[in-house]
DNA sequence: ATTAAAAATGCAAATGTTTTCATTTTTTGA
DNA sequence: TCAAAAAATGAAAACATTTGCATTTTTAAT
C-alpha cells in the first residue's frame, strides 16, 4: 500500500561492525560519551561519519518510551496572538534537543480530541496547551497515559492543571485602571466570546472589577463581542463609533485594538484626541502602530521558554496537590493611544 | 538519567489477548480493517476501547520506515509572512493523518543543517522548505536518505528541486507594472537583502524588468534595503520620505508595506494622495488596513495545501529529470493605497 | 609483580509493531 | 455433500535500538 520502504539507512550495527566494537558500545557512545574510552570513541565517531549515520530516535523511543517530541496545541497559528509563543517555544525545544509537534484547532475545542489522539499515537513526551478550558476527553486521555500537560498563557492560583502565564484578571484590571487614572469614565469594552476562552474571561472580569461594574450595567453599545479578527473587530467598532462615541475603548487583545485603530482611521477619528484605545498583549507590531499602542505586555517569549523548560524537565503532573503553577508578571506599556484627560494631570506630576 | 519510564501503556498484544485473537490480527485490524472478519473486528474494537489502546506509530515506524510525520522549515514563524502557510500546511497534514514537525531558522541558513539533522533523527517522511537558497549540507543529507524535499513559496521553471509556489519574478513584475499603468514614474523600492532570499530576489528582478531599469540606475534614495520587520522598515522609509518623497513605494512584501503605511501616518503624509504604496503577499490583515493595501496576492493556503498533498502522496525526488514543479497563479488585488495619476484615466474607461 | 577494584565492553533479551508463510476456516460451485 | 478455491488467522522472524548482567581490560595500591 505505502510507497517503497526506505530502509537502506545504516544502523547502529553497521557502525559497530565498521568500528570493530559491539552495538552496545555504539549506543553508549551516543548516549553517554564519557562512559566510553577515548580511543574507542574516535573509532566510532569515524565510522559513523563514514557511513553517514544518524541516530534513530524512533527505535530509541520504543525502548524507553520517550520520543523527544513535545506537542503544542493552540487555537490558531496564523494570527499574531500566539505567533511569538510558538516561535519561542519551538526554538527553546530545539535547544533541549527536542522537537515540536504543533496543531491548531481554530477555537473549536471539539477538535482537540482528534489532535490529542494523533499526538498520543506519536508518543509525545508532554503537551502544552493554551488556557484551561478544554473538553474532558482529551485531558483524560493524556492523564491516562501519564503525559505531562501544561496550560500556558493564563495563570490561576487554583488552576486544575499545571500552568504558566500571566494573571489575566490582573492584566485586565491594570488596563482598565490605567484608563480610569487617565480620567476616562465612558469606556467601551470590545471582547471575544468568553465561553471557551478563559483568558478573555479573566481579563474581562479584571476590567469590570477595575471599573467597579458588572456586565449588566453596560449598554449594548459599551460591550461588544467580536472574534479575534481584525476585520470583524473593525466593522463592529465602526458601527459602535457611529452610534455613540465613548471616551476610550478597551480591547480584549491587540488584534482587536488593531481593528479599533483601523476603525477610527477609516472614520477620520483621531487617536487619542477623539478617542483613546488600549490593547492587551503587546504583540509584535503593536509598538510600531500609529499611534503607538498603549497596552499590557504579556511576555510571550518568557512564557514559552519556561514552558518548554518545564516540559523538558519532566514536569510532574499527576501530583494532584503539588501542581506547578507559575505566574509571569505582565506590565503596562504606555505609548500614545491613550490620552490623559484627568484634570489634575499636572498637579500629580508636581507632587512627585 | 531520564525520568521514570512511561511503559504501562497497553500494546497490541494486550488487546489481542483480551479479544482472544493473535497480535497479527489486531495489527491488520488497524491497517486494513476490510481484511478482518466483521465478528473479529467487533471483538478487537471492544477490547481496544476497554483497554484505552492507542496505536503506536513509533513502533510502526521502525517496521516500514515511515513515521507519518512531515517536516516544515521556515525562516520565521512569528511574522505574518508564513503564518497562513504554516497553519494551512499543518491542518492539511492532519487530514492526511500526518503530523507536522516545524522549525524556524530566523533567516540564518546555517542553522538549517542542525534542524535537518534533528528531523532526520526523527525519521520524517518528507520536508517542505521555503525557497531555493539553502546550504548544500542539509540538502545533501536529505538526498542521501532519500527523503522527499519540496521547496514551497517560489516557482522557477528550472528549479534544482521540486517546487510549488508563485512565480515571484512575475509577481514583482505585475506589481511594478500596475504602478506604471497608474502613471507613477518616480517609484522607490524597499526590499530585504536578497542574498539568501530567492523570493525577494526574483520579485526585485521582476520589478526592475517592469520598470525597465537596473539596480545601478536607482539612487540610494530609491532603493532601500531593510529586513522584514515593521519597525525597521518604518524607520528606513521615514528617512527616505523626509529626504525626497517619491510618487510611489513598492514594497518587498506586505510587512514592509505595513511599515511604509505607518511611516506615512507618522509623518502626516496621506496615502494615496501624497504617496502610493503597493505591497506583495496580501497577508492576513492587509485588506483591513487603512487605506486598504493594494498588493499582489500569493495564495498561501493553496500553496500549503498542495504542498502537503504532494508530500503525503510520496513525491518522487531523486528523479533528476522529472522534477515536479507547480506554478500557482498570483493575482493583483487593487484596493485603496495606489492612486491613479495617469492623465488618460477617464479616456481609458470610455474606450472600453 | 600481584591483587583488588574500577572501568570498559560485550552478550543477549526486551521493546511493540509489521509481515511472510503456513495453517485453519469459510465460501463457492457442482 | 464434497472438493477446491478463497478468505481469515496465527506463529515467528524482523526492525533498530537500549540495558542488565557478565566478562574482559585497565588502573591503582601494595
Amino acid at each position: 500500500m505505502r510507497a517503497r520502504s526506505r530502509k537502506g539507512a545504516p544502523g547502529i550495527v553497521e557502525v559497530a561492525k565498521r568500528a570493530g566494537v559491539s552495538p552496545a558500545t555504539v549506543s553508549r557512545f551516543f548516549n553517554e560519551p564519557e562512559i566510553v574510552k577515548g580511543k574507542t570513541r574516535n573509532l566510532i565517531e569515524q565510522a559513523a561519519r563514514d557511513l553517514g549515520y544518524y541516530r534513530n530516535r524512533i527505535a530509541t523511543t520504543d525502548q524507553h518510551g520517550f520520543s523527544g517530541t513535545i506537542g503544542l496545541i493552540v487555537p490558531t497559528i496564523d494570527n499574531a496572538i500566539f505567533a511569538e509563543l510558538i516561535q519561542a517555544f519551538s526554538s527553546r525545544l530545539l535547544s533541549h534537543d527536542r522537537t515540536m509537534l504543533i496543531a491548531a484547532h481554530g477555537y473549536k475545542p471539539s477538535l482537540e480530541v482528534g489532535i490529542v489522539k494523533s499526538l498520543l499515537e506519536r508518543r509525545i513526551d508532554g503537551v502544552a496547551l493554551i488556557g484551561f478550558e478544554h473538553e474532558k476527553a482529551p485531558l483524560e486521555m493524556l492523564a491516562a497515559r501519564g503525559v505531562p500537560v501544561l496550560a500556558a498563557w493564563n495563570y490561576r492560583k487554583d488552576s486544575p492543571i499545571p500552568c504558566i502565564g500571566a494573571d489575566n484578571f490582573q492584566v485586565g484590571f491594570v488596563a482598565a485602571q490605567h484608563l480610569m487614572k487617565m480620567g476616562h469614565r465612558d469606556v467601551a469594552l470590545v471582547f471575544p466570546p468568553t465561553q471557551s476562552n478563559d483568558r478573555a474571561e479573566d481579563r474581562l472580569n479584571g476590567v469590570l472589577h477595575a471599573l467597579d461594574m458588572d456586565l449588566s450595567q453596560l449598554s449594548d453599545n459599551r460591550f461588544i463581542e467580536t472574534r479575534y479578527d481584525i476585520g470583524e473587530a473593525k466593522q463592529a467598532i465602526i458601527k459602535m463609533l457611529c452610534e455613540n462615541r465613548p471616551s476610550a475603548i478597551i480591547c480584549g487583545n491587540d488584534v482587536i485594538a488593531q481593528g479599533a485603530v483601523y476603525a477610527c482611521q477609516s472614520l477620520g477619528i483621531n487617536i487619542p484626541d477623539d478617542v483613546s484605545i488600549i490593547g492587551i498583549g503587546d504583540f509584535r507590531g503593536s509598538s510600531q502602530m500609529e499611534p503607538g499602542l498603549t497596552t499590557v505586555r504579556m511576555p510571550a517569549q518568557r512564557i514559552a521558554e519556561q514552558a518548554a523548560d518545564l516540559l523538558c524537565g519532566g514536569l510532574s503532573v499527576t501530583s494532584v496537590k503539588g501542581i506547578t503553577r507559575i505566574k509571569i508578571e505582565s506590565e503596562l506599556v504606555v505609548r500614545k493611544s491613550v490620552k490623559d484627560i484627568s484634570s489634575h494631570k499636572n498637579t500629580e506630576r508636581f507632587l512627585r
